[in-house]
DNA sequence: GTCTATACCAGGATAGAC
DNA sequence: GTCTATCCTGGTATAGAC
């Protein structure tokens, strides 16, 4: 440890702050007392005002080594499993966010305050970006394989992953509507279920 | 007009400083100006503090005459259109507050502010609730009709809602999504295409 | 690097005239 | 019902000792 222990404490007090009243109604009064130091004043020695501290919280806890599936040595070895079986483990993978308490704060921080502030709104942008280009790209490779019909891969892709978002904001923004989903893996399957295979009856 | 000008200026510059700025950093005096009046007093001649004024907004603008295909007396008449007209049209009806700033101003407050304040919560808790209840509603009519082959309807319902959300989100919130999406229409198109047909190829 | 004390100001809210 | 003026709390940020 000891690797600037105070520091540390300071953003991870800042985060549970910021996730559970705002950044405007955090104060840094809050922070300090969240971060177990007894001074205030503490925080603009490591920050120069409380922007920064967000800002820096941002930079360094975001890094998403914390979405193993779409890490790019992993790539390779999933192309090619079905999707009946890929995509489901990837969604789960992905909704398994919800198990660490931290990213999803860092996650309510995000969608709360990046209507307002363009640089959080881009930092969430980036992983999306890389979210969607993943699956997109998977799915593309299910049609050469002809196990996928043609089709809009993009919006597909945007299908999938709106269907995530709903979950996590579900339990962390709108926690009466968490209720109807039921089991994570019980909800994946039906979700995976209904793209590949439609609502039609046969007829 | 005259019935009460003043208040309703109040409240629709507070809707505009709320959405902007979001509750906490919104002040008074901002408010004040936005609904161009001299007196930040005079807020308080109608409501009791600020916290009210949200409440107000809420109270007063949340009736949903907005979202017209959800009225009861339209829902006998289109209960037996075949889901590849009725669920596109219904798509683009709930999409279409996309055209109504008033609207958008109130759902940024909503998923803003939602996840600090149970109430405002609950208010689009109820939204919600009539929207899944009446896709519902329909999804499990076109099974009986065998139109559809039975499913989940809850959780197809969910998937369609999610589907109008990230949109909505998308364009608020985290703008530099909203590429994209492309035209409204063509969206709506895919995504119900997606959930009717699937994406399995005909093997 | 961490603390105590405090300057300073902005914002919420009230008093009271008109 | 609308305004001017003002109080006062609490929040950001700094000074400076240790």
């Amino acid at each position: 440890m000891v690797e600037n222990d105070k520091r540390k404490q300071i953003i991870e007090g800042a985060l549970d702050v910021f996730s559970n009243h705002g950044f405007h109604k955090a104060s840094i009064k809050m922070i300090a007392k969240a971060a177990g130091i007894k001074s205030s004043a503490l925080i603009y020695h490591y920050f120069a005002d409380k922007k920064a501290l967000l800002e820096a919280i941002i930079r360094e806890m975001t890094p998403m080594g914390h979405l193993p599936l779409l890490d790019e040595s992993l790539r390779g070895a999933v192309m090619d499993l079905p999707p009946e079986i890929f995509l489901p483990q990837m969604m789960k993978g992905v909704l398994s966010v919800q198990d660490n308490p931290t990213i999803m704060r860092l996650i309510v921080v995000f969608i709360t305050e990046a209507a307002r502030m363009p640089e959080v709104a881009d930092t969430a942008y980036d992983t999306q970006r890389m979210m969607l280009g993943f699956a997109v790209h998977y799915l593309q490779h299910q049609v050469e394989l002809g196990r996928l019909k043609p089709h809009n891969s993009e919006m597909v892709a945007r299908i999938i992953v709106s269907t995530m978002l709903l979950n996590v904001l579900a339990h962390n923004v709108f926690p009466k509507l968490a209720d109807g989903f039921g089991e994570r893996d019980a909800y994946v399957t039906q979700v995976v279920d209904v793209i590949l295979n439609g609502l039609r009856s046969e007829a």
